[in-house]
DNA sequence: GCGACAG
DNA sequence: ATCTTGTCGC
């Protein structure tokens, strides 16, 4: 039987979108923007980390050690055939100690502000099956490109992520020329951060130069179960370049498992 | 009216 | 996301 191409065309329907809404803000009750996870960052690794006696001594919980990347690549003759990829870095060495991919046909289009429809099913999906399988590296925490993407799938798996951005979320006022004006305003002076704050107040996450040679920021926005500046932090340390390591890989490990099954 | 709009 | 040339530098 012929399926409809599925196009943005065929989601114009008010009914389903409206859904949709209903799904994202009862995802949203649901979002706990602070820490709330076993671990801490490794001692040398913590800018903030104070030598006290108790630091020393009696912490004996959980290290940050398995940080996750999420990507999909797409065929470019098939904007429905996709790869998606799960990788898990060592947080100390930055080196992928686990990877999974899976190609699957993607029954939903983007939609801009619908992002999760689209792609969270198939990571989701990834993370279950490393999940069942009781690997010791299943991540601690999560880096998920885009804002929205990162909130939603975090509540549905239940893990704190971060978003990570390459291109501003336009919303709620905020603006590429004004990112560009607080950075450059920023200068050499103190950091390289400056946090996102939209005209109605609410902070969406920041903007921060990764790298000294790159003048194109990352986004850097709160998944879910991790502060803003918890997750500055994880990000800062997994830059090499200027895109963080766990993104990058399964970024350039998606596009791999593309070309191996000879799809483009 | 036109362009922009996470991936 | 993808289409796309060359160029500079390590």
């Amino acid at each position: 039987m012929e399926q409809e191409p599925s196009t943005s065309e065929n989601y114009k329907d008010p009914q389903l979108l409206n859904k949709w809404i209903e799904i994202q803000d009862s995802l949203k009750k649901r979002l706990i923007t602070e820490d709330g996870f076993n671990w801490k960052l490794p001692p040398i690794k913590d800018q903030d980390f104070e030598e006290t006696e108790e630091n020393q001594d009696s912490y004996r919980g959980e290290i940050l050690k398995y940080v996750g990347g999420v990507d999909l690549s797409f065929s470019k003759n098939d904007p429905s055939i996709a790869c998606a990829t799960l990788v898990v870095l060592d947080f100390t060495t930055l080196e992928v100690v686990h990877e999974d991919s899976s190609i699957v046909k993607l029954s939903i289009p983007y939609i801009p502000g619908f992002l999760a429809f689209r792609e969270a099913p198939v990571l989701l999906e990834l993370l279950e099956k490393m999940k069942k399988r009781e690997l010791s590296s299943y991540p601690q925490v999560l880096m998920v490109d885009g804002f929205g993407l990162a909130c939603h799938l975090a509540v549905l798996a239940d893990l704190p992520t971060i978003g990570i951005g390459k291109n501003l979320h336009h919303v709620d006022g905020l603006t590429q020329p004004r990112v560009r004006q607080l950075l450059e305003a920023n200068g050499n002076s103190c950091s390289d951060i400056i946090t996102l704050i939209g005209d109605s107040g609410s902070t969406f996450g920041v903007a921060m130069r990764s790298t000294e040679g790159s003048m194109k920021p990352i986004f850097i926005s709160v998944g879910h179960r991790i502060s803003l500046a918890t997750a500055i932090k994880i990000v800062k340390l997994c830059c090499k370049f200027r895109v963080p390591e766990p993104t990058r890989q399964a970024d350039i490990r998606s596009k791999d498992c593309l070309r191996k099954f000879g799809i483009s």
